[in-house]
RNA sequence: GGCGUUGUAGCUCAGUUGGUUAGAGCGCCGCCCUGUCACGGCGGAGGUCGUGGGUUCGAGCCCCAUCAACGUCGCCA
């Protein structure tokens, strides 16, 4: 079982208006002791069935909740169909709502009062005996819930999820509506524009040998919104990038996507945590702080080894080079003897108690992490044990104590190495230190404000320039003189939001004036022709006027699972893909008709041998 | 593409150091049962242990390869 946020959203009753020809339909989750002596139908599933032979128990799902119809011998007809119930059998039952006998309630049960005794039933459908019990604790493999999602969608934790999806995307539109934003669809087909992520291609019948590209993001499309003066716009937009999915990622998903004109990076803010403070409101009647904590990039790597912190526990790195310098340790005094380097300490409470065979495994996690090795020291009552307790002495324990808050009883993990990636490394076993301990609570939500990102990055394989964020993004005020001289050193207008450890979305204010939007493009190795030829139409735009603006786009489906407690977005997509990109329930992707290829002028170089199974 | 974990009945899993005929719970089928709610009782069916190869007198277990699912790195403007 999945840990679960606190937050008690139940799946809405379907309905508690009957139907216009069928007054007496009722949902199954909704009749309690007020509703006794009236006559109802329920439709629904057989959830359950206890068959004690002489009376016959049959719990009714739908939706919303689950109500228990009886059977009794003296209905004859009724009463031997009802012997023929089978789980996930679809029923209509009617009967007049009674008080169960006294000591027979449910408390369980949100019905469990009352229960309806069948005076007719009709099944509407028979089902085959389904692959896994809907009914069941033990949660199927993935697999299978994905290939018979129908069936999974029946249980009453995707139904759930998927009603909190329901209310926070719902509440995201009337928190934008209600500031002004209009919702504005744009296109699915749209013009491929290289870089960033692999594009989805669809080839043009009508035009052989030219393909629309799937947005990655629409982009350019909102921002020539704002050209267009539409002043402040929001689209729950579904995006497309053909790269591995994750746990938190897969090909295809959903952002809310805003832009606004005339505003600045703090106006976006405001108005973005505004949205997640009435999304937590309204869709999961939490509180979330009036002012999110912000901090910078280089502040999120030094203390958290991440530029996308988890808050929800504090656990800090800090910074020790100066304690072993001229030390003992060669290896740390080394490091310690230049600024680009950092010897990090990670206190572990209550590490003490690890075996030494737990510091190996601990080791051998950091390795993967990147890591060369791992120094730790263990403050045991009787003294002090690890790797490097040789080389700690009375005073360098003492200032290490001081310096990490730690006590006796904790150990102590050093990351030593260049400042990047120690940082990284140490950030990685912060979150497995707050995973071990528990701190990493799924109804804890603690969202910060990721600021001052470089504007660029050196890409490590090939050493060009390239932009961290987008090639939209402005540079900080002030800091266009340093184009030609240090590019490396411009900070962006750009703000990542983030929640528990997940990038939420990122965002930025946008150069709005074409010489300098082409400053930038060449500055990333474009040429005059490239930048027409891909974003001659986007450039032409931004020279008829265009506002200065910037917005933010965020993952709906990191949200909803966020809040749901879950720990893959799949959970929270109705119908999503597999690791491998595959929606294994349609059997997608597959192949198509040759006359398919031909019209669209293609043809397959070669098809994989199809693996033996 | 790399690394890790997993793969045994429809589902969830156990299976000791390699040793006779591979087990459990749920589900399914049959019979019994009038107050259960994970109903209960009795009986039964159901497995080429992912696939291929190897080691061995003997492989669910060891080795190699491969496929798949999940996690992760690369990748994700």
């Amino acid at each position: 079982m999945r840990a679960r946020s606190r937050t008690n959203i139940t799946t809405s009753p379907e309905s508690r208006q009957p139907c216009v020809d069928n007054p007496l339909r009722v949902s199954c989750g909704v009749l309690s002791a007020s509703d006794v002596g009236k006559t109802v139908e329920l439709d629904g599933w057989v959830h359950r069935r206890r068959d004690h032979g002489g009376l016959i128990f049959i719990d009714v799902r739908d939706r919303s909740g689950i109500t228990q119809v009886t059977f009794d011998p003296s209905k004859g007809e009724t009463f031997a169909l009802a012997e023929t119930l089978r789980g996930e059998d679809v029923v209509s039952v009617r009967g007049t709502v009674r008080r169960r006998p006294a000591g027979t309630e449910n408390v369980k049960l949100a019905t469990g009062e009352v229960e309806v005794p069948a005076d007719g039933l009709e099944i509407l459908n028979r089902s085959e005996t389904p692959p896994f019990v809907i009914a069941a604790e033990e949660e199927p493999a993935e697999e299978v819930r994905l290939r018979y999602r129908y069936l999974d969608l029946r249980r009453p934790r995707m139904q759930r999820n998927l009603t909190v999806r329901h209310k926070i995307v719902k509440a995201i539109r009337d928190y934008f509506d209600e500031h002004g934003f209009l919702e504005i669809e744009t296109p699915n087909l749209i013009k491929s524009t290289p870089e960033g992520a692999r594009d989805y291609l669809v080839p043009s019948r009508v035009h052989r040998g030219s393909f629309y590209a799937l947005p990655q993001s629409p982009q350019i499309l909102k921002q020539i919104l704002m050209i267009g003066g539409l002043g402040r716009y929001m689209q729950i937009a579904r995006c497309f990038r053909d790269e591995d999915p994750r746990a938190d990622r897969q090909p295809e998903f959903t952002q809310v996507d805003v832009e606004m004109t005339f505003v600045r990076q703090d106006d976006v803010l405001e108005v973005m945590e505004g949205s997640m403070r009435y999304v937590w409101r309204s869709a999961l009647g939490l509180e979330i702080p009036s002012s999110l904590p912000r901090l910078t990039y280089a502040e999120a790597m030094r203390r958290y080894g991440s530029d996308k912190p988890d808050l929800r526990f504090e656990l800090e790195l800090l910074d020790v080079a100066d304690l072993f310098r001229g030390g003992a340790f060669g290896l740390f005094a080394d490091l310690a003897e230049s600024d680009a380097n950092r010897v990090i300490a990670l206190r572990w409470p209550g590490g003490s108690s690890l075996s030494r065979r737990d510091f190996d495994a601990v080791t051998e996690l950091a390795k993967t992490f990147g890591a060369k090795g791992l120094a730790y020291i263990s403050l045991a009552p009787d003294g002090i044990k690890g790797s490097i307790a040789r080389f700690v002495d009375e005073p360098l324990a003492a200032a290490l104590r001081e310096r990490t808050g730690a006590q006796d009883g904790d150990a102590i993990l050093f990351v030593g190495d260049a400042a990047r990636g120690a940082s990284e490394v140490a950030g990685r076993l912060r979150l497995e230190i707050g995973e071990r301990l528990g701190l990493r609570k799924p109804d804890a939500f603690a969202f910060c404000w990721v600021l001052g990102f470089p504007l660029f990055e050196r890409d490590e394989e090939s050493g060009e320039i390239t932009f961290s964020h987008h090639p939209f993004t402005a540079p900080a005020p002030g800091q266009e003189a340093l184009f030609d001289s240090d590019p490396l050193a411009i900070t962006a207008q750009h703000y990542d939001l983030v929640l528990n450890g997940y990038e939420l979305g990122s965002g930025s204010i946008r150069n709005h004036q074409a010489e300098f939007q082409r400053k930038v493009f060449k500055r990333l190795g474009l040429t005059d022709e490239q930048i027409d030829d891909r974003f001659g139409f986007f450039m032409e735009a931004l020279t008829y006027g265009a506002p200065p603006h910037g917005g933010m786009a965020l993952g709906i489906d990191r949200i909803v699972m966020l809040a749901c407690g879950e720990t893959s977005i799949r959970d929270v997509i109705a119908f999503p893909k597999n690791q491998m990109a595959r929606d294994v329930m349609m059997d997608a992707p597959s192949g198509v008709p040759d006359q398919a290829l031909k019209d669209l002028g293609l043809q397959i170089l070669s098809i994989p041998p199809k693996p033996a199974e």
